[in-house]
RNA sequence: GCGAAAAUAGCUCAGUUGGUAGAGCACGACCUUGCCAAGGUCGGGGUCGCGGGUUCGAGUCCCGUUUUUCGCUCCA
């Protein structure tokens, strides 16, 4: 495990060294969990979203692309269940570093108040021979009363702070109630303070016209909203998706572990709209093809599997991780979830608009039920790098880093070198670039010895080497030298195109999902 | 957010009891060479994360802060 967390801070030195991804505002000291990627990452990360982008809407005819704003309706949220879910008041306990949430501690208080009224009048009611409920409604007994008012008083509190979002009170209550952390048995509480996972901004530019809006926490939401427009204008009937790729972002409390959890994060997620009673078959479909989708890249099918959930969250049925074996253990890569008519249905009710679909072969309207695939780019990112990257002995003794990425991912595809700097050879390896570079990226290096010129590529991961040598002036032959085993082959320079097509463009790695 | 550790050149690191900032690699120029990180010469690059304090003097000691890593916590 030490050994693995070794090779992790290895890979984050070498996606710096290379530039894959950069700390943000690293000369202002950075800021925390958001990163920048740099000339080499921005060319993967877009090779994955257009393989995922490619194979959502070239491969299934009945899936639309759309791209909706961050910025959304706020009311959007509120449908969502976003601004209460993502809403918690928190308080920690100095002494044995729990944390809880404020309003659950009272709330449990509460319940101790509940309980002991009711022992108290089970008690009265079995002394006076009355019913439970006859008991209760004479309250008699001084101290059913006095836990009576205390509880009421409480409640009302309670419920005063938590409209009022009043942080200070809810933790005033807590110490006036004499609440202990339940492991360490103390009242040494921090304050209470709201971790709100949504950003928020003002909208309109003078202070009293202004609006809250968010930064949103997922895009599925605008898929939703779009749901009926790309329908009705698409001509689209069900079953249909609707894919999308964007930002999002979260306000974590604890953003770690590099490009895995960050505060703004790419998402791609597809959702496909489906008859009620079929949302099970089709999470089932999708949950195949996913994996299948993962699986072609070529990584190691051992890498990924199946987490099921058991603790559903509000919205869904059904839903299950796609787990990849990062350096630091199984980790979340893709969500497939049934998301029910859940959405749909709140914004139904939130919007007040009938966002109902017509289904001409059964003749009826209703609110279609919803799969959604969902994927992190950056978290897709760091499987292809952490699973490409490798410390390779070398038989003369020597270690060669390289990446050994899909070769259709690659953020370089070629790369031409003159053997030596003179005899005209940096001529032909240009005309030779200028020639491949309509179609690939295509990097021209002379400096340094052509081993480290090699050295250089292997550890960005480009797939190929053609190297210009003095043969090639006489028969317009190079070597093609591939990344992974290191051997050469002499082609001709007609044939470079062809051969290298044939690996490195996504066509290739599409097929293999038919 | 709590606790622990760390921060010195692009990278990896050294820097003694406090006394004028170093190495290797990388980078640039030139020479030599030519198929898997070659050799030589010269050169650029650091207010030692940031801010205070102690001291005649701080990379070094103290306090705060930022960032990173690890553990806990959180992840609708």
């Amino acid at each position: 495990m030490a050994q693995q967390e070794d090779v992790f801070k290895k890979i984050v030195s070498h996606a710096k060294e290379y530039g894959f991804v950069f700390q943000s505002s690293e000369i202002y000291d950075g800021l925390a969990a958001v990163y920048d990627y740099g000339q080499n990452g921005v060319e993967l990360k877009n090779n994955i979203k257009r393989y995922w982008w490619d194979a959502m809407t070239l491969l299934h005819e009945n899936i639309v692309g759309i791209d909706s704003a961050i910025f959304m309706h706020p009311t959007i949220w509120k449908a969502s269940g976003h601004v209460d879910a993502f809403n918690d008041p928190l308080i920690d306990n100095r002494d044995s570093k729990k944390r809880y949430r404020a309003d659950v501690l009272i709330e449990e208080q509460l319940a101790k108040y509940d309980e002991k009224i009711e022992k108290e009048v089970a008690k009265a009611a079995k002394r006076f021979g009355e019913s439970f409920d006859e008991a209760l409604y004479r309250q008699t007994n001084p101290r059913v009363c006095d836990h009576v008012a205390r509880r009421d008083a409480l409640h009302e509190r309670f419920a005063k702070a938590m409209n009022d979002n009043d942080l200070e009170e809810l933790k005033q209550i807590i110490l006036d109630e004499g609440i202990v952390c339940p492991i360490s048995g103390t009242k040494n509480w921090t304050d209470v303070r709201q971790f709100n996972l949504m950003f928020k901004t003002e909208m309109g530019s003078t202070a009293d016209g202004s609006m809250t809006v968010y930064l949103r926490p997922e895009t599925a939401q605008g898929i939703f909203v779009n749901y009926l427009n790309v329908q009705k204008t698409g001509r689209m009937r069900l079953p249909f998706g609707i894919a999308q790729i964007g930002k999002a972002f979260r306000n974590e409390i604890v953003a770690r572990q590099f490009i895995f959890r960050m505060r703004e994060f790419e998402q791609m997620e597809m959702q496909f709209f489906v008859r009620p009673g079929e949302e099970l078959k089709w999470f089932d479909q999708w949950k195949q093809w996913r994996l299948a989708w993962h699986k072609a890249l070529g990584l190691g099918d051992e890498k990924y599997r199946f987490h099921d959930h058991d603790k559903l969250a509000h919205y869904a049925n059904a839903a299950t991780d796609i787990e990849f074996k990062m350096p630091f253990g199984f980790k979340e890569v893709e969500g497939v979830h049934s998301r029910t008519n859940f959405d749909l249905s709140q914004h139904e009710k939130f919007s007040g608009k009938n966002i109902k679909y017509f289904d001409p072969e059964l003749n009826e309207s209703y609110v279609p039920y919803v799969i959604e695939t969902s994927i992190g780019v950056d978290r897709m990112f760091l499987s292809v790098l952490c699973s490409s990257y490798e410390e390779q002995a070398l038989p003369n003794g020597e270690t060669r880093v390289v990446l050994h990425l899909p070769e259709a991912l690659a953020p370089v595809k070629c790369a031409v070198m003159p053997l030596v700097k003179k005899d005209g050879l940096p001529d032909k390896a240009r005309e030779i670039v200028n020639d491949l570079k309509f179609d690939f990226a295509t990097h021209y290096d002379e400096k340094d010895s052509i081993g480290k010129r090699y050295r250089r590529q292997d550890a960005i991961g480009t797939p190929f080497c053609i190297t210009v040598d003095h043969q090639t002036l006489e028969d317009n032959t190079v070597t093609l030298r591939e990344r992974d085993s290191m051997e050469q082959t002499r082609v001709n320079v007609a044939d470079l195109h062809r051969l290298i097509h044939g690996r490195v463009s996504l066509n290739a790695l599409l097929r293999k999902l038919g």
